[in-house]
Parts: structure tokens; C-alpha cells; sequence
DNA sequence: GTCAATTTTGAAATCGATTGCAAAGACTGG
DNA sequence: CCAGTCTTTGCAATCGATTTCAAAATTGAC
């Protein structure tokens, strides 16, 4: 005799109701082939011995999970690690859209998604489809990952040698923007901060550059936090050289670096100089003082991010797109 | 003939080297039971053919899946959703600590979650324990599902009638730093800012009036946003009673909106009024001015969360843990 | 009352691995 | 040279569901 130990299994449910597995399948995903009195009947014995199928042996057996994996890859970040209040918006935000469309998530760093390549997460873990956040050093990668059958979509800077779906903010404009902004401000020593080697970064960077069409300084830092932009930037007004008198950082975070910075070293802002981010994050319009940035839609970007993964994996491949952005004035 | 579309399986690879499937399985799982010669062998032709097991079936065979579930719940965030910095701080420490355990994170939210009843989650979703962040409503739950057999554990407020593992910082201790605080600095109209029916705010709440001993306002939200307790604060200081010279805030995303009301009606910090959060965000530090607050270490938390699962898992049943809080005086 | 069409049901194969057990092969000692 | 031991290997069962296909039950038409 074998002891029924552990969770009830689809063969014990149907035992108890007198009718066959297949049955009991067919009842639990509300088949039409199962008559309605049987339906009820397998349903409510079912819930009675809180029977639930064993995921893992659908998945085998359906070749299909219903779970997306989220890779999170900022090697611009400190410590290679999530932090950036951007960043966790827009995965609360993909998470919500998955959620609407019963997907599960499965978080991943970009180290564990890594090893064995990325045409191998599917069946390495045993996911449907990839959302990569961050496209930093994968260009060339994700290329060949698209000659795959493998679905997956990526939040990154727009190229015209992207032959996969990426998605991102309209970097060009946001730096054409600004560089409007500073100008009917006639500021005259205008500074860009940012890190060097970010796609999208250096997107909004050349295109200030071509827009605003004089010099103006680069300030270069190690990585995307607080702590390294005020560093940075106090290092520099230390410098002796005239402060600038209007600063376009690379993301919000690092706008408040600098804006910390300024601060410390009692230049006024926006008196003296102006000072624009980028994200519009949360943090940015509870910022004191609430800051001047370009604003990207995270909750559009996750809607989109996941509608189109959904067409990859019906197989249409999906187009990439670039979201509008605009220039939320605020107190900077 | 059939055609090999497809990712290739096991069968494919053993063929290929000349072997059995159970011994491709043993050599992937560099189990002593094969030759090292045919080990090497078998490895090589996997890794040319870019072989790797199919994680659904490895589950079901296994009983076993190395993934966790986390699953958020924050009735009191807007939208039910995640949006405070500290929950995403804590979340990142545990994914990382997971990581270096080689486990995989399902990110689940409480709704998904729930259909079912926590105690389906397992099979429900494939998992092999559970992470809760946030307790709120479910006190009586977790006593129930304590007495199943599912590994789990929350983080939260400790109890004296928490049957589970909970891991929680020690509030009261906290809510004692902060009345401590206030009365070195001779402060007289203290006031408390949070919303009913958190319990770890209640439980900072409770204690601050304990260590207080004497009355002081409290001005309740009805939610952890920034928004919600800048509007409350603002209503508040209008109303013509005279303003607090001391706010305790529940969280630091509140004391942000307490802090934004307060100069908007022209009261000087820390002058007039001293201000503490609580959770030492990441947002805390970079606000200007840095707020004062009661630390929480989400590394360490994350690091033991996982720990007193792991061993959950293995069978030994995890003790709580109350985490040590420390008061970090900035410019508020 | 018979036969075809239709609705329900179940037997058996399958998804892709892991593992218990038995057998084959290699070695050792007497 | 053979029995006994130890190392390697493979057969077959198993994990827990879904799905194909054929059989059984029901219905309807004439």
C-alpha cells in the first residue's frame, strides 16, 4: 500500500470523483468536451481537497510556461547592482503588465542569464520569452540571438542596426530639448555629465551636442550614482576653472549628485546655473528642489515591452519602437 | 524519419557521444559514477552542441526547482503597487542573496499569489519556498500556513504570537531612538505621521508615545506616498493650530512629504522643526537636506531572510530574528 | 427499431529529464 | 584461472500533467 503523502496529484482527484485523468484535465481548463455536470462536479471536489496542478509538470508537458525572465543588466551602475530608482519603475511597471496578461516573472541577473549564452534561457530556465533591461555591451549579441527562435524584447537605445525589438525613449530629442532650454535661458557654459561606454546616454550626449552647436564642457564619471556624480562635480568646481552655469546630466540620479555638489559649494541653482535631468523619476519632482528633467513614460515603456514580447512569442516579430519624451520644467 | 527541430535533448547529445542518456546526466551533474575520461567527453560534445538540460523536466523529475518565490504585498503603497525606495532596496538584497545561492526569483504579487491560497503557491507556481514582503492583513495566515509544510518566511513586524519566521527590524527600538531624540532636543509638540493598520509603523507608533510619556499629535495618511503625507501635513499646518516642532515620520517617503510641506509654508528645518524618518532609504542620504531616520540594514535582511529559508527548506524549522536599528542624525 | 451523427469518456503515448537496480567490465588476490 | 570486489554503464520506472485517438454513450432521424 502506498501512503499518499505530499500535495494530491490529478490521478487522486479524479479517483475521488469517479472519472478519468484526462477528465479531470479537461474539467480543470474548462474544456467543452467535458459536460457541464461532470465540469461541476470535478471542479468542486477539486477546490474541496485544494487541488492545484503541478506547474512544473504542465510546463513540461505544454511546452510552455507562462513566465518571462527579466534580465537587469547595468554594468554602469554600482556594483553591478539595481538601484536606480529609474530602473525599479520601469520593472514595477513590466511586472504589472505581465501580471494583466497572467505572467509570472522571473527575475535575472545579467551573470546568472549569462553563462551558457543567452539563446539558452529559455530552456535553462525554463521561461517563454526575455525582457532585457539594459542593452549596454549586447548589441552585437542580441543581433545574433534575433537569428534565433528565441523571443525577447530589449529596453535600450533605438540604432538602425538593431535587427531585434528594442524599445527605448527618444534619446536625440531629449537632448535636442535641452539643449533648447539652455539656450532661451542664454546659458553660456553648459556642461554635460554622464558616464562613458552607456548607449543611450551617449545618444542624449551627441545630440545635445550637435543641437546646442558651440563648445561646452564633459564632465566624465565612473558610474550612474549619487556618489560618484557629487564627487565628480566637486572635484571640478574645485578646480579653479568658472563653474558652469547650466548642467544636462545623464539620468536624474546624477542630476542630484550634481545638484548636491552645487549646493555644497554654495553656487544658487537655478539662479546661477541650470540644471536638467533625465527619467523624470520618482524622486525627481520630490526632489528639493523638485527637478527640471526629460520625462520617460515607464508605465507606456512596460505596456509596450510586454505587448510585443506577447507577438514574438506568437511568432510576428515585433518592430522596435522609440516612446516621446518631453521636457517637464520644473524648479532647476 | 523525424525531424530534429528544436533544442536538442539528452537523447540527442548520448547518441552523439556514444552513451546512454543516464550517464549524459550523471556527467552533466559531474557525478562520480562516470569515468572521467567519458565525463570529459560527454561535456565537450554538450558544450559544442550548446547543450543544457531542460529546466521543466529537471523540476519534475527532481521534485525541486532552486526557485523562490517573493511575493509583495503593500496595501498601503498607491495602487497596491511597489513604489518605496526601501522595499526595492530590500528586494534587490535578496535577489542578490539568492543569486549567490544559485536560486532563481519568481516576482509575484500578492494578488497572483493569492488566488489559491498561500498554500498552493509551491506547486501553483513551481517554487520551493516563499519570501513575503510586507505582513500586513496576514498575520493569521502565516500562523496557518506555518502548520503546513510550506518553507517560508516574512518580513515584517515580530510578534510574541508569530508561529512562522519573521524577520523584522526592532521598531520599538526605533520608535524609543526617536522620542529620545525629540526630547534631547527640547522639543514640545511632537507628532507622529503614518497611516492605521501598518503594523511595523504601529509598532514605532506605540513606542515613541511609550518613551514620549506625554501627548503629541498624530496625524494620520492614507497611504505610505510621498504624496499623501505632503497634502496631510499641509492641510494640517492651514488649520491654524500652531504648527509641531517635531515630526516622526512611519517611513522616509513620508517624512520627504512631510519635509516639502513644512517649506512650503515657510518652517525652517531643523529650526523650527525637527524631523525623522524611518528606513534610511537610499533617497534619505541624497535628499537635501539628508534626512535624519532610523536605519534598517536591507542587506543584512535580505542575506538572512534567505539563510532562515534555506534552512526552512532543508527541513529545520527557522527561528525569528528582531535586526538591530540605529539612529543616523543628519541635518533634520 | 436501426443506423448515422454527435457528445463524452478513457487508454495510452508523450513531454525530457533523474534514479534504483541489475549487469557488464576491470582488477585483485590466492 | 576463477571467485570476489569495485568501477562503469544502461534498462526501465518515474515525476505529474496534456493530448491524440478510438471507443462508448447518447441523441436524432426516418
Amino acid at each position: 500500500m502506498k501512503k499518499n503523502t505530499g500535495p494530491k496529484r490529478m490521478d487522486d482527484i479524479a479517483r475521488l470523483a469517479g472519472v478519468s485523468k484526462p477528465t479531470v484535465s479537461r474539467a480543470l481548463q474548462d474544456s467543452p468536451l467535458v459536460s457541464d455536470e461532470t465540469k461541476k462536479r470535478i471542479l468542486e471536489i477539486a477546490r474541496r481537497h485544494g487541488y492545484v496542478v503541478n506547474r512544473n509538470a504542465q510546463n513540461l508537458r505544454r511546452r510552455r510556461t507562462d513566465t518571462i525572465a527579466v534580465v537587469i543588466d547595468f554594468p554602469h551602475l554600482p556594483d553591478n547592482r539595481l538601484t536606480d530608482p529609474f530602473h525599479f519603475e520601469l520593472l514595477g511597471n513590466i511586472t504589472n503588465a505581465l501580471a494583466v496578461r497572467q505572467q509570472d516573472v522571473l527575475l535575472c541577473s545579467s551573470q546568472s542569464a549569462h553563462s551558457g549564452g543567452f539563446e539558452h534561457l529559455l530552456s535553462n530556465k525554463g521561461v517563454d520569452g526575455i525582457i532585457f533591461l539594459g542593452q549596454s555591451g549586447h548589441h552585437e549579441e542580441f543581433r545574433a540571438l534575433a537569428r534565433t527562435a528565441v523571443p525577447f524584447v530589449v529596453w535600450g537605445a533605438h540604432r538602425d542596426d538593431a535587427t531585434y525589438c528594442v524599445l527605448g525613449s527618444d534619446n536625440p530629442l531629449g537632448g535636442r530639448l535641452v539643449a533648447e532650454r539652455f539656450r532661451s535661458l542664454k546659458r553660456k557654459r553648459a556642461m554635460f555629465l554622464g558616464p562613458r561606454g552607456h548607449i543611450e546616454i551617449e545618444q542624449r550626449h551627441r545630440s545635445f551636442a550637435e543641437s546646442w552647436g558651440r563648445a561646452f564642457e564633459e564632465l566624465e564619471v565612473p558610474d550612474l550614482s549619487f556618489v560618484a556624480s557629487r564627487d565628480a562635480m566637486l572635484e571640478r568646481l574645485d578646480s579653479g576653472k568658472p563653474a558652469p552655469d547650466a548642467v544636462f546630466a545623464g539620468s536624474d540620479t546624477m542630476a542630484m549628485g550634481a545638484l548636491a555638489a552645487l549646493r555644497e559649494r554654495g553656487i544658487e541653482v537655478p539662479a546661477d546655473c541650470s540644471v536638467c535631468g533625465y527619467d523624470d523619476s520618482p524622486s525627481a519632482v520630490h526632489h528639493s528642489p523638485p527637478l527640471t528633467t526629460i520625462r520617460q513614460d515607464t508605465r507606456m515603456a512596460g505596456a509596450i515591452l510586454v505587448e510585443r514580447l506577447m507577438q514574438a512569442i506568437q511568432g510576428t516579430p515585433a518592430a522596435s519602437v522609440l516612446l516621446p519624451t518631453d521636457l517637464i520644467v520644473r524648479a532647476t
